[in-house]
DNA sequence: AGCACGCCGACT
DNA sequence: GTCGGCGTGCTC
């Protein structure tokens, strides 16, 4: 062996998501290895009796000061390496979201199981004929062994092969180990990249012509342009602000032709992975087979195969989900965030990363450009765009000059005073009626986001809320009781509404199906189509649309499962039966969740030359929420909600984070909730940091599929993150670290939730 | 995570 | 007397 200051030496995370290893481990290079070990690399090295994956975080010469046994790497996958700009993102990533590196190298790693190395039997290089035949005469078993390896290709055999069954290592073995006339080594199988055959054939050539763009659009594809062409490797991101229909994605085709004019490639990121097929043809057309799809659809096997295509360069254009953000590009120019006020961005069911969060980060690790794109942006990310942190694209008309759609508010609690107490209004009626004599097309949205009822009075339309929170009380069956869902509050329902003293209480919560019932009985021989969770079928919700889309039928009714991505021309009409449903969750986001469904929605109706109107019926027509989408106002709703959020301090002007307690024995889930809020405020105290705490409390769903879960809300009264972040990082390792057996509660911890 | 070492109960 | 339970500790 040479000695050690000649070889070179690798940093290596080992596969396993655990804390206490998540750091690097230090491995020696063999020369058999040679130089192609390098940063980015999946390794295989011993890690204590067993073989484990691993990555390679850095490659040096010097050997390790605190001087100790090291191993060698046993092997290494020949088939990829992760790039610089991926590689910076794993420990960032990794605290970011209060995970291990590891975890965040399987994001990154290749879909699908990695290859497995296999134990082989080595004869040693020197050993000849005539030595076998010596020891053939001392040990028969021995001898019979070597021979078996003499006459094996390469002198070599699997160690399964060899050894017959029995997983032990026979004494014989063990004696020429001893000896040092054989040799054990990890190898891989032979790794060839996955086959191409599934992919789905796609034209070569662009197909449509380049459509005219109008003045806006021009100068925004200019300000990118220029800002792409320059050389700075530290460029801000844009926000990209466009109304509904002012031809955002065109904007993005422009910009990303200028980046693969430069020789560099562009990662496209879409929320829904609905839309991506849809999205994917569109960009097909215009860019050829360049274009790769990354969509939940897809086998693994072909999943691979795209991500080996990625890694090789050989995809000009990724277009995928959250996930793709994490797409092995080699060189990439541009990444775009299309819709990045989307929360599909956020849930992950293990890893909490935001894309838009990683790809501005990753971004600023290769020099790349981010677009983030929205009608509706984010409060936050609209205030970090005033705050200088985003520049800013507007996009202020429809792209070829269409006017908005008229947005009408029809005030329920009139309705009621008519006597009307259905779930039509008359202005919505006659809209209708209206439609169906035309022969336009008519969707009606049953906004009920949420899972559980909300109780208000139908004559002032206050809803009940909670005295600490300023957030609606939820009604729980169990109890038959009104729970606060952030500081545990509980009340009795209310007899009379505190407001006016009437009597109309009601549980809020009818749905879709009593919309359809009651449209038959107005409308006999209608036909009505019903699209939520009931009806999708496996094929998800495409059939009905394709039959709504074939004008089988004039209404159709449906929840938010229908909000995205519709484009019909004879859909003259949007209502919307319940606009403010989704304002009363208990949730700081839900007025905002409102606002950019609402917009969302009303920009279905009137999308070719016919024009739209839309309704929108409501028990609190005043407020600013859907004043702000009736006048199409996106700007002074900002304005409005980012004071709220200042006053009540809520993020942007705070950091939140979310403790989910889950486990089967509510009162054991409970107390470990009861322990970390202490050690929380413990921390706090000590540190000097000022935390609220609320709860801990039931959670909005008390109980999933037999787990009991609580919440803990924590609140960092200032803007940055790091306090809160390292707080609760302590209190986990010191929860850990207690003696004694764990709990079956598990704790889940989200950041910004 | 998962493997070894170690110190206490019920067994051929 | 040993086999084996799982609490504790460590991993290049």
């Amino acid at each position: 062996m040479k000695a050690d200051d000649s070889c070179r030496w690798a940093q290596v995370i080992v596969d396993i998501p655990h804390r206490d290893i998540d750091r690097p481990f230090t491995y020696r290079i063999p020369e058999t290895l040679g130089h192609s070990v390098l940063p980015g690399c999946e390794v295989w090295v011993p890690f204590q009796q067993r073989t484990l994956r691993g990555w390679v975080l850095h490659v040096h010469d010097q050997p390790p000061e605190n001087r100790g046994h090291f191993s060698n790497i046993e092997a290494f996958h020949p088939g990829y390496r992760l790039g610089e700009d991926l590689l910076a993102l794993v420990p960032w990533l990794a605290r970011e979201v209060l995970g291990t590196m590891a975890d965040v190298l399987r994001l990154m790693a290749p879909p699908g199981p990695s290859l497995k190395p296999a134990k082989w039997v080595k004869l040693s290089e020197s050993i000849g004929k005539e030595q076998i035949d010596l020891w053939q005469g001392i040990d028969p078993e021995c001898g019979q062994l070597l021979q078996r390896l003499f006459r094996a290709p390469r002198k070599q055999m699997k160690f399964s092969s060899l050894v017959e069954k029995s997983k032990k290592t026979s004494p014989s073995l063990e004696r020429l180990l001893e000896a040092g006339l054989v040799e054990l080594v990890q190898r891989l199988p032979p790794f060839r990249f996955p086959e191409e055959k599934d992919l789905e054939p796609s034209e070569g050539i662009p197909s449509v012509a380049e459509p005219t763009l109008n003045q806006e659009q021009v100068a925004a594809v200019q300000t990118i342009i220029a800002d792409l062409e320059k050389s700075h490797r530290d460029k801000k991101p844009f926000l990209l602000h466009g109304v509904t229909g002012s031809g955002k994605t065109e904007i993005y085709i422009q910009a990303a032709k200028k980046a693969l004019s430069m020789g560099r490639q562009v990662l496209f990121l879409v929320p829904e992975i609905a839309l991506t097929p849809q999205m994917g043809r569109r960009l097909r057309e215009r860019f050829g087979s360049d274009v790769l799809l990354l969509h939940s659809g897809l086998t693994e096997k072909v999943r691979r195969s795209h991500w080996y295509r990625i890694s090789r360069g050989e995809a000009s254009l990724v277009i995928g989900p959250r996930s793709a953000v994490f797409a092995p590009v080699p060189n990439l120019g541009l990444i775009i965030v299309d819709e990045e006020h989307e929360p599909s961005y956020h849930q992950e069911n293990d890893l909490k990363y935001h894309a838009r969060e990683v790809a501005i980060e990753r971004a600023s690790h290769c020099g790349a450009l981010v677009i983030i794109g929205s009608a509706t942006p984010a409060i936050e990310t609209y205030y970090k765009a005033m705050e200088g942190s985003y520049r800013i694209l507007r996009l202020t008309e429809r792209a070829q000059g269409q006017p908005m759609p008229v947005v009408d508010i029809v005030d329920m609690r009139a309705e009621l005073a008519e006597g009307n107490r259905g779930m039509l209004s008359a202005s919505m009626l006659q809209a209708i009626e209206e439609r169906l004599r035309r022969r336009e097309q008519t969707i009606l949205y049953l906004n009920r986001r949420g899972f559980s009822t909300f109780v208000i009075c139908r004559e002032c339309g206050t809803v009940i809320t909670c005295p600490h929170c300023s957030i609606s009380l939820v009604y729980h069956r169990a109890g038959d009781q009104m729970h606060c869902h952030y500081c545990n509050f509980r009340r009795d329902v209310p007899r009379q509404c505190p407001q006016c003293t009437s009597k109309s209480i009601r549980y809020f919560g009818a749905g879709t199906q009593r919309v359809e019932e009651e449209l038959q009985a107005l409308f006999p021989g209608i036909a009505v189509l019903r699209m939520d969770r009931d009806v999708a079928t496996e094929e998800g919700i495409e059939p009905v649309l394709e039959e709504f889309g074939r004008e089988e039928a004039p209404i159709l009714v449906g929840t938010q499962m229908i909000a995205k991505g519709l484009d019909f021309p004879k859909v003259t009409l949007v209502g919307v039966l319940a606009a403010d449903a989704s304002l009363h969750v208990s949730d700081f986001r839900a007025v905002e969740r409102t606002y950019q469904l609402l917009s969302q929605v009303a920009g279905r109706a009137g999308r070719a030359n016919r024009s739209g109107q839309v309704i929108l019926q409501t028990y609190c027509p005043e407020h600013y929420c859907l004043q702000a989408v009736q006048n199409h106002n996106y700007e002074g709703f900002f304005q409005r909600e980012i004071e709220i959020r200042q006053q009540l301090g809520y993020p942007p002007f705070s950091r939140l984070a979310r403790i989910l307690f889950t486990g089967t024995e509510d009162s054991l889930v409970r107390m470990v909730a009861d322990t970390w809020t202490e050690m929380i405020r413990e921390h706090a105290r000590k540190s000097v940091v000022p935390l609220d705490i609320w709860g801990p409390a039931t959670a909005p769903v008390a109980k999933v599929e037999d787990k009991y879960r609580w919440m803990l809300t924590v609140r960092l009264a200032q803007r940055g993150n790091e306090p809160l972040r390292s707080i609760l990082s302590n209190v986990r390792q010191d929860y850990d670290s207690r003696r004694g057996r764990p709990l079956p509660v598990i704790a889940t911890i989200t950041l910004d939730p």
